[in-house]
Parts: structure tokens; sequence; C-alpha cells
DNA sequence: GCATTACGAGTCTGCTCCGTATCGTATTTC
DNA sequence: GAAATACGATACGGAGCAGACTCGTAATGC
């Protein structure tokens, strides 16, 4: 079986060579710890290798410590973003709000508010954080940008307070289900259609 | 010194009262590991004993656990709730958005960020976040509905959504920095003018 | 004064976890 | 076949904490 790292990329040292299905099943078990609702400080290592069928030692060979294997394992859940279609603005934002804080894979869901606290107290979370999301938010600042320049939205937008008027909303739905009777699936058309025209009677 | 239990409201059992100071460090001791960034389950009863200076036994005594001792200690983090003038529906609004996620004590903001892992995994760590909030939505649903009333207010308005739009975003700055350039003091202005008018060209 | 309860401080057992080391075995290169 | 490295399993010492307990002392009602 071809259970090892691909031989076309490495000068190949000596002895047998690293399970790939071991890098899976270590970062698969973190994930779905985590996903059950670990806390990232309550995940051991010694559940990790349990979950996975693995020795201890095959993690610490592979990664130093619980963070380096977090943020391995983290990186994985980093899903596709949506391309808006750059017909309407509001359609493009509507893609864009639907898609905050989803991603491929459905663990995602479940563990990004368990990182909220790390976020808060290390400021190398912090910007980790900071950089996964940039991407998202620049492509919303371009589809709003481009509003401005079409005439579609106001000229005096304040394109940054613009987008945490879109994303937040969706977010804190997401994370703290705040609201126990907003509806998730319409919540991203209705969130867009009340920015982009105001609550204020005219 | 007055260290005891008001004599007044209860038959007094015999022997020496309980310290009411050693309550108040039990929990004002619990209150500040946690601002200080101890996440709820690296939260120990010893070191929490250390703190207050006081015997675990104390807090045995008081309390079956920590997740009791937490609940009351998170208590007291409730602050008071703004009361609307009642004038210009804008001018309330402000006030309730620039309250979300402010309480009197200046801890609350250093913990609440913590505590979300927990109101995700415990139905009934859930609830008690939901009866927390409630009356302020409740006030802030009030002040909404004042506004279509009057006629301020789209009348086809839908409260639910508008209480999102305007919490949402002030709730993710508060919790996770969202946007780090965004002015925390400027934004609840900011977040109602732009929901009450919208960000449309007209 | 005496029974009763609380106090701070500390001890003790049992548990979980960390990170390292050591088994016997499997897989690879030379 | 020999050397090298990885594998899962397990054992180890050490750290930290939970809870129940024990001290000698302090405060209260009768």
């Amino acid at each position: 079986m071809s259970d090892v790292t691909s031989p076309a990329d490495a000068p190949r040292s000596p002895g047998r060579p690293r399970s790939v299905r071991a890098d899976e099943a270590i970062i698969e078990a973190t994930l779905d710890l985590l996903a059950e609702g670990s806390t990232v400080e309550a995940l051991s290592i010694e559940a990790i290798a349990t979950r996975a069928g693995v020795g201890k030692a095959t993690i610490y060979r592979r990664w130093p410590g619980k963070d380096a294997l977090l943020l391995d394992a983290l990186r994985r859940l980093k899903g596709v973003q949506p391309q808006p279609a750059g017909h309407s603005v509001r359609d493009d934002l509507v893609l864009l709000v639907g898609a905050v804080g989803r991603n491929i894979d459905p663990r995602a869901a479940r563990i990004m508010p368990c990182l909220v606290p790390e976020v808060n107290r290390s400021p190398d979370h912090y910007q980790l954080y900071q950089n996964i999301i940039e991407p998202r938010r620049k492509l919303m600042r371009e589809v709003l940008q481009r509003g401005v320049r079409d005439g579609e939205l106001r000229a005096d937008l304040d394109v940054e307070v613009a987008m945490a008027l879109l994303t937040g909303p969706m977010l804190m739905q997401r994370m703290l289900r705040w609201h126990p009777e907003l509806d998730d699936r319409l919540l991203p058309e209705r969130v867009v259609d009340g920015v982009l025209d105001g609550i204020r009677a005219r």
C-alpha cells in the first residue's frame, strides 16, 4: 500500500518512512475531539493518540507540542472562499454574508466558538485569526467599493463600518445562536436587504 | 467587626456564623482569575482559595463544586441596564447599542469571551446566557416597536432582524476585536446611523 | 463555661496528563 | 542481510488538581 510520503519530492532518508495514514489520523482525531466539544486546553495528547489509534511518540515525533499540532489541524478547516459573480452588488453580498462562519468542513462551525478565548488571550493566535479572515474581508471590501464606484451604494459610505454591519449579525448568530428564533437560512438575505435599505421609514 | 451575615434575616443557627468577608473574597478571587485570562476549566478551586486567602474547605462548605461557584460569581457581573430616554428612537438606540457587551464591572469585558465555548457546550449555560440578555433584548425591542408605531421606522420592519443588525456588529467588535481599526467609541453611532439609513445610494 | 459551627492551613488518596524512554515489530535504503 | 528509521504499546517520574479529611483556633448562642 502507498501509506508513505511520495518518493518524488524528497531525497528519501534511510529507514522506514513516516506513515501518511498516521498523519491523517492524528489531524482528524484532533478535529473530531474539538468538534465534539473539547476545549482547546482540555484537549490532551493522550486523548488524541487514543482516538487516532496511534502511539503518543508518533505524535511527538511530528509536532513539538499541542500548540503546533493544533495550528496544523486548524489550517485544514480553512474552507474555500466563494467567488462573487460581479453582476449585482446585492447578490454578491448575499453570497458573501451567507458564507460568514461557514466552511466546507461541518466541524468548523462547532470548533470556531471554542477558539474565541484563545484569540483573546494570545496575540499570536489573534494575528493568526486576522490572517485567516483578512482574505474574506478583502473580498467583501472589493464588492462594496465596486458598489460605490458604480453608484449603487452611497458615495460617502464607510466601507469598514458597512462590513461590520453585514458580518456581525451572521457571526453572532452562528457562534452564539444569539437569537434562537432567527432562521439561519433566510438570515443572509434579510441582513443584506436590511443594511442596504435601512430601517428608517421614508 | 460585622464580618458576618446580618442577624435580621434568619433564625440564626448556633455556632460561629459564616464570614461575609470570605464569601466576598472567594467571589472576587474567582472573577479576578477569570479576568486575568484563566479559562473556565483551567480555573481550579485551589487557585481560587489561595488567591482569596481562604482554605479550600471554606469554599466547599458554600458551593458543591466549581460550576455552582462560577454561576454565583458570574451573576455579580450582570450590570445595570441603561434606561432609554424615550425622545428620539435614534438616540435611544445609540444608548442601547453602546451598552452592548458593556457592564459596570470592567472585568466583564475580559470574561465574556471566555464563556462562549461554555454557552455552546451546555444547554444549561445557554439558557442562563439567554436569561441574562433577554431583558436587554426586550428593552431594544420596545424602542424599535415604538419607532414603528410612531412612524419613525418602516411599518414592515422585522424587529428581530433589526436587533441582530444593531447588536451583532458591536458584539463582534467587543468580543473578537473583529476589525482592529474600527473606533470603539464612535462605533455605536455609526452602526445605528448605518442601519437606520441603509447603505444604498438614493 | 459549654456545645456548636466556622475559620485558615495543611495533609492524604486518587486521578489525569505531560513528555521521555523502551519494548518488539515493520518497512525502507544500500 | 545490515543499518536506519518508524510503528503501536506501554511504563515511567513528575506535576497539578479534586475532594475529603485533620489540625488548632475563633466566634456565636444558651
